[in-house]
DNA sequence: ACGTGCCGGACGCAGACATT
DNA sequence: AATGTCTGCGTCCGGCACGT
């Protein structure tokens, strides 16, 4: 059984004339008929009643009209949907970032980007970057944007922009009246950091092994505000970039000349998987995006 | 008798598949 | 890769049934 056959039985079934139905469907007349001939030996059972210069269902035809209808609006359902997906005007991108990225860049980039194509759906997600590159390898999301730390023979990297890591201390810190300092130096400071699996504790993690230094970590957590509040309760230091939106009542920022604290944030995709003409577009548009803004600063 | 509509045979074309 | 064969689906056209 043909979806066409389906397609041409709804048809015939809908005009009740062969004639008009085989117009509607771009298809001669015969050649309708001999397709509903098929379908009606396939069934074993006749599906119209022959009544005058038309036809109708018989109570076969109606039985079957009924339950291929729900079908076919399936599969037309369906098939709008692939259409809309992969309309590059209309289409749905899968997007997963940084929390750190969810305060202003995210929203500011999705409001510019629908600026340009207003009928594009945003699926979002926030993670550690370990947890979006599974599901990037999963092929869940078409994107994760994120510190550029693991490299996965699946996933493809395009760096976006540098930015630096800071120190955040608390008011009254020995060192908080610094002008900039080195890690060495905080070396006997209690770190509050970011749980493993985000990237912005590998990049700690490696510039704490840089300098030599095991650090004392007494506090891990998911998000940024949870650890300026430790970090305001006096109850260690952590090293992040500047991110904007956060409370800094008690908290002093200071930057980190050695050694060289820096994250590179980036767009990772799976290389292995298809990516929708609006995803391309979306992937195009962020690369001239961040390019902006880094002429910008 | 004529017009209209459905059916079915003949034939052509294009794509799938097997063979070389 | 080229060629032959098979198969499915299309059109064309004549036959038949039925209504006016």
């Amino acid at each position: 059984m043909e979806w066409q056959q389906l397609e041409y039985f709804h048809t015939v079934a809908r005009v009740e004339h062969f004639t008009r139905a085989a117009e509607l469907l771009s298809v001669s007349q015969s050649a309708l008929s001999r397709s509903i001939s098929k379908l009606e030996e396939e069934l074993g059972v006749k599906l119209f009643e022959r009544k005058g210069r038309g036809v109708v269902l018989n109570r076969y035809g109606k039985e079957f009209y009924a339950k291929t209808s729900r079908s076919l609006q399936e599969l037309a359902q369906a098939k709008q949907e692939m259409i809309d997906l992969l309309d590059p005007e209309r289409g749905t991108v899968s997007l997963a970032f940084l929390k750190s990225l969810g305060a202003s860049f995210v929203p500011n980039l999705v409001s510019a980007f629908l600026g340009s194509c207003p009928r594009v759906h945003f699926q979002l997600f926030q993670n550690a970057t370990s947890v979006m590159l599974d599901q990037l390898e999963a092929g869940d999301i078409d994107f994760c944007l994120s510190t550029v730390t693991e490299t996965r023979a699946s996933i493809e990297w395009q760096p976006l922009w540098t930015e630096d890591i800071f120190a955040f201390v608390p008011v009254g810190h020995e060192l908080g009246n610094r002008r900039q300092v080195s890690l060495q130096e905080l070396a006997d400071s209690r770190v509050i950091a970011l749980k493993q699996g985000y990237g912005t504790r590998t990049v700690m993690d490696r510039l704490y092994d840089q300098a030599g230094i095991t650090p004392k970590i007494m506090f891990e957590g998911e998000e940024v505000v949870t650890l300026m509040g430790f970090v305001r309760a006096k109850l260690g230091i952590t090293l992040l970039p500047d991110i904007k939106g956060v409370d800094m009542e008690g908290i002093v920022r200071l930057p980190v000349d050695e050694p060289e604290c820096r994250r590179t944030i980036g767009l990772a995709w799976n290389k292995n998987s298809y990516l929708s003409p609006v995803a391309n577009r979306f992937r195009q548009f962020l690369t001239e995006y961040s390019g902006g803004l880094t002429l910008a600063e």
